[in-house]
DNA sequence: CCGCAAAGTGGACACTGTCAACACCGGAAG
DNA sequence: CTTCCGGTGTTGACAGTGTCCACTTTGCGG
């Protein structure tokens, strides 16, 4: 295939996104600069220009992998919660992936800021534009939040936990919620929230989606 | 005061940041750039910096101008809502206001992406850093979505329709699922969606806001 | 009337993304 | 084994940007 062979540098694709992902972690979107991810992995510019079409291929490269980043912080604390209940676990593991999903915007800003650049496509094959995606960005089932969050609350309904005619439309009530909270609290109005403010703020989102849903 | 009477070219100031505006109105906040502005102005660059720090500043400026219309439209909304029951008109208003803020991210995506550039501090005088202020972003009082917000939440509590200790934090759970919706719509990986789920999710977020608060 | 500070100008620098033309190098064809 | 050729990387250039500097203009107060 097209990059997979090695080549003159090793495998040069690779070390750009990952440089790029390393410039994002403190710059955020706007520290992945072409020039700059190149430089880092010792090729001159425009060097770039052979993997990527251009500076925004580059940066939804780099996106993707901080999406999938996010997407597995959520996976982890997902497996990590153990309750003998069915419902309770269930309940409690759509709580913790929200919580991954805030933790992780705050955690690492830069990189939560840069998964959200230009509806990030992940690193995978091209787009395709069929009608037959399964959700938001096209993101590989299972992998990206969205079909994180899709899936825990199936399982909700198939445990009877929560009513299937108010299933429609419940991924966008519970992933707006957790995404503006993070959004608002990592670069918008209610950025350095004090601690305790900042508490009151994560329990009173979740707890009031939890009850809302 | 410093930039109140005229000068060379009448109020530079002001001409700067409405095409500031009108800029950010089509192309987001990447188009406010100095240079175009101060062409558009009639005026060379460099002459921004006598009423500009930078171009942060400018932007700052602006942005501070897009939060305003914001804010008007969701007052607008809110005043537009006659009914006679108090509480069912208070519910109705706080409904409108959330669906002000939605409203205006679609239709206006260019003046929403730039309201929340860099927590935007309002265009008065410089941000006092004491700890004294009211809210988030330190608009001035009944202006910014945040106060109107509260606003209207106060009111909900006041009229016994919602309970006082609920109370609490609730601004932020509003204000994440309403600012996470736009935010995912506008600029995250919910761009594009087709018109029928779009009305499914605005009315599954109010619907579940309202029913968690 | 004069002078001085505010307001605006022109030029320069470093940096960016992008394009075009060139240099290399390794594997396939002969 | 030699020869070619396409993928890979390089050099150089251009337009555009934010910012600094020195300079000029302008209008108001003494």
């Amino acid at each position: 295939m097209a990059t997979s062979r090695a080549y003159h540098h090793g495998n040069l694709r690779e070390a750009l996104v990952a440089g790029g992902v390393d410039l994002a972690r403190t710059g955020g979107p706007a520290a992945v600069v072409l020039r700059a991810v190149s430089r880092r992995a010792g090729v001159s510019h425009n060097a770039a220009y052979r993997h990527f079409a251009n500076h925004e291929d580059l940066l939804a490269a780099v996106a993707a992998r901080c999406m999938e980043k996010l997407g597995r912080l959520m996976l982890a604390r997902s497996a990590a919660v153990d309750l003998p209940d069915e419902v309770a676990a269930a309940r409690a593991r759509l709580d913790a992936i929200g919580r991954a999903y805030i933790d992780f915007a705050l955690a690492e800003p830069g990189w939560f800021r840069t998964a959200f650049c230009g509806t990030a496509t992940p690193e995978g094959e091209a787009r395709h534009d069929g009608p037959s995606h399964d959700g938001p960005g096209c993101e590989g089932p299972g992998e990206g939040p969205y079909a994180i969050l899709s899936a825990h609350l199936d399982e909700l309904v198939r445990l009877g936990a929560f009513p299937a005619d108010r299933r429609p439309g419940a991924e966008y009530a519970a992933w707006s919620a957790v995404h503006g909270l993070s959004d608002l609290l990592v670069e918008g109005p209610l950025r350095g929230l004090p601690g305790a403010e900042l508490r009151t703020a994560v329990e009173a989102v979740l707890s009031t989606v939890a009850r809302g849903l």
